[in-house]
DNA sequence: TTGAAAATCATACTTTAGGGTGATGCTTTC
DNA sequence: GAAAGCATCACCCTAAAGTATGATTTTCAA
């Protein structure tokens, strides 16, 4: 898959090469004015950006829901105590902190540090990316 | 009337000729090399290419995604926009409204309101809220 | 051509979440 | 019996999210 699209990547390069090169070729040859030369590059590489960018927007687009490949990597403590597993769950059901210290019967601040210390385990920094991270590992749903 | 965007690309215009002078101005009179104003040239456009791109890059897919009417139940309004399901997909991926903007490349306040509107027609009050009533009702996932 | 929906942006405000630090009591384990 | 982990709670502060209102522009269809 990487040595792929390196490969593309290379080839196009190389393809942009031999074209300027021709251009600069015609450009001595043929006494082209530095103006048209110089048009003649900006529009292959708007042309260019264009292309990319499209790319880029697409994907943007379509790849909103990857995230499949996060398995237990990079040393990440995946261990959730039961406590902090409840607290999750119900985060999961769209529950705010206020609310789950009442469901729990403890304060908003256990809450609260329960909340960081799932973040901390599972590699996160928000209840959304640790819905997101907890799905993908199976733990719920 | 002239619009706004009129004005914005004649700006943009007059600030590109502008930077292409100075950039002249700086070859003839530093001693540039061909290569080096040829570089800063393709750059410039290159990046122009991609920033354009972007733009027409959210417009194809978004005449070219036909359907994303969902199930009507219990009577609630299940009909987001394609933006609007385009901001709940990545509210479900986790990112901050911010990184949300950055990446569409339209403001905070914006991706505010298609929030706003996310959790009206969802009959929610939260982005944990939302991505758990998009889940139950197939939205995502 | 007009009208509705969609997308964009702004400003001001309140609420919630999150970070950092420190503390207590209770098990379990080495 | 010290160490480690768990669960509990507090305080202070910043960042992010959410609410409300009003506005302009674009797009598309009747």
């Amino acid at each position: 898959m990487l040595n792929k699209k390196i490969l593309v990547f290379a080839g196009s390069f190389a393809a942009i090469l031999i074209i300027l090169k021709t251009i600069e070729f015609f450009f001595f040859h043929y006494k082209f004015t530095f103006e048209t030369y110089l048009g003649i590059i900006a529009t292959i590489f708007l042309t260019l950006g264009i292309y990319f960018g499209s790319k880029l927007g697409y994907k943007k687009v379509q790849s909103s829901s990857p995230q499949n490949s996060t398995t237990l990597n990079e040393g990440i403590e995946t261990d959730l105590s039961l406590r902090e597993l409840e607290v999750l769950l119900n985060i999961s059901d769209g529950l705010t902190n206020q609310q789950i210290a009442d469901k729990l019967f403890i304060s908003l601040n256990t809450i609260k540090t329960h909340t960081a210390n799932i973040y901390s385990k599972l590699g996160v920094k928000s209840r959304t990316q640790a819905i997101s991270k907890a799905k993908s590992l199976n733990l719920i749903n």
